[in-house]
RNA sequence: AGAGAGGUGGCCGAGUGGUCGAAGGCGCACGCCUGGAAAGUGUGUAUUCCGUUAUCGCGGAAUCGAGGGUUCGAAUCCCUUCCUCUCUGCCA
């Protein structure tokens, strides 16, 4: 969500900001600017009006208390006209807020200036890029065949139990499961994450702070008997440890890492992308957090970035770097870079981690101020970024590290596996 | 799940209809005192919104878990809801 201060003074950069992601609704501006004039005349108009109640309140209570019933019974009169146009005005108000707020929650952040201008994925800019891609003999398998053969992964089974979307693991593949999530929290603690775990619902005031409700309630499994959402990821709960809280600049910067599961409909997705890992409906994530001043916040960016890079380097896979351009970059993004690593069986690149940072855009909704070094409040720059998700991952080991005699694993898995080939 | 008790400022805690945004204490900040510190002492110490202002500030409104109601007036009374604690039940 957008400050509506910042709003009312840069009118002009914001709606440039949308057009560089093609919002189709930057009309929606105005309407924000327009609405919130309203409310603030409003809530003048009630607040001189609270003030005259209020002050003949206080009146009569010292005429009773002196004993003057009379006086005090004919300014009591007086009152009731207050009170009815007090009523009507707070009820225009709570209906403004309502349409202010439902207007605000649709405009997107407003992208970084570095941000390159573009439609889709086909115009994000890549930044870098490492590993060599395996030359693979012809009869190289995609990861859901290597899953089946080595005995790792039952889709079936999963589909049996629950449905499609959600795959169950065995044997070394669950060990392999169980070794990424230790091997990713411990890179995570080293480099000054903490460690956090968060519970895998949340309530709706959740759901909102971060952005998921209420545009992409479709997106998230509900509760409604009991109000509550799964997970999507753990940036949800994470991040939303910190609502409603006013930190202090010694306070940051606040780094947090948590293993979760993370539940997605996925809603109207077919085919071939949702082959295999692809896309599930449950996978698990490694994910991180930062809280930062403002001023470091994109530093604080670059070493997530540079972390990831070391955790796919010591992976041994290829990958490459995307900075998403306007038209690609999430709601609530204002600058984001994708990891994909290359998936050799099926020929494609495979997001495998996506690094964010929102600015403030989080913070407005969560309601997470800090007191800077001179005592002013200011919004709290939230960042995040997987590191890393499972399912894309194992593809992407299984794929690029098969030999004829099995599925080789880096030797920075092996302490974890306890085996170094699948076989 | 049933019965009872309770949720007040950074923390503890008083306050059951009238200048209460809230006594008192602790903590914290600044000053005095001191060679320095402790002790002592003085002052200050919530957030949000609106208006005004170059700035400090000033004026108004709201907030005592949350939302509604009664009343001229609510931290205080009533209703709903969330959370915590105690007992009973159930259970990994």
């Amino acid at each position: 969500m957008l400050p509506l201060s910042y709003l009312r003074e840069h009118t002009e950069k914001i709606k440039e900001g949308l057009a560089k992601r093609n919002f189709p609704h930057p009309e929606l501006v105005d309407k924000l600017l327009e609405t919130d004039q309203k409310r603030r005349s409003l809530q003048s108009q009630l607040d001189e009006t609270l003030s005259k109640s209020n002050q003949l309140a206080k009146e009569i209570g010292i005429l009773f208390k002196s004993g003057q019933d009379e006086k005090a019974s004919v300014l009591k009169s007086k009152t009731a006209e207050l009170k009815s146009t007090g009523k009507v005005l707070q009820e225009q108000l709570q209906n403004l807020e309502v349409a202010l707020l439902s207007i605000r929650t649709q405009i997107p952040n407003i992208p970084d200036e570095s941000v390159p201008s573009g439609n889709s994925e086909n115009d994000n800019e890549e930044v870098f890029s490492a590993g060599s891609i395996p030359n693979l003999k012809e009869n190289a398998l995609p990861h859901w065949e290597l899953a089946a053969q080595y005995d790792l992964i039952d889709f079936d089974l999963g589909s049996k139990i629950t449905g499609a979307g959600f795959p169950v693991y065995k044997g070394k593949g669950a060990k392999l499961q169980r070794a990424l999530i230790q091997y990713f929290l411990d890179k995570n603690t080293a480099a000054g994450y903490t460690e956090f775990q968060v519970p895998h619902l949340v309530n709706e005031d959740s759901g909102f702070g971060t952005g998921q409700l209420p545009d992409k309630e479709g997106q998230m499994y509900h509760i409604p008997e009991d109000g509550l959402y799964l997970i999507p990821t753990a940036e949800v709960p994470l991040t939303n440890l910190l609502r409603n809280q006013l930190l202090e600049a010694k306070d940051l910067p606040i780094c947090m890492t948590g293993y979760t599961p993370c539940f997605r409909r996925e809603a109207g997705s077919y085919g071939a992308n949702v082959r295999g890992l692809n896309r599930l409906h449950q996978f698990d994530k490694v994910e991180i957090v930062r809280f930062e001043e403002p001023q470091n916040s994109r530093a604080a960016l670059d070493q997530m970035v540079d972390h990831v890079k070391s955790i796919l380097e010591e992976l041994e896979l290829p990958y490459r770097i995307l900075k998403l351009c306007g038209g690609d970059l999430g709601f609530t993004a204002a600058l984001t870079f994708d990891f994909e690593v290359y998936s050799t069986a099926q020929k494609r690149w495979l997001e495998i981690s996506s690094i964010s940072t929102f600015k403030s855009f989080q913070s407005e909704r969560l309601q997470l101020r800090y007191k800077d070094r001179n005592g002013k409040k200011q919004a709290v720059h939230t960042l995040n970024g997987s590191s890393l998700a499972l399912p894309r991952v194992i593809a992407g080991l299984l794929e690029n590290h098969q030999t004829p005699d099995g599925i080789k694993l880096p030797k920075v898995l092996v302490p974890y596996t306890g085996f170094e080939i699948i076989n």
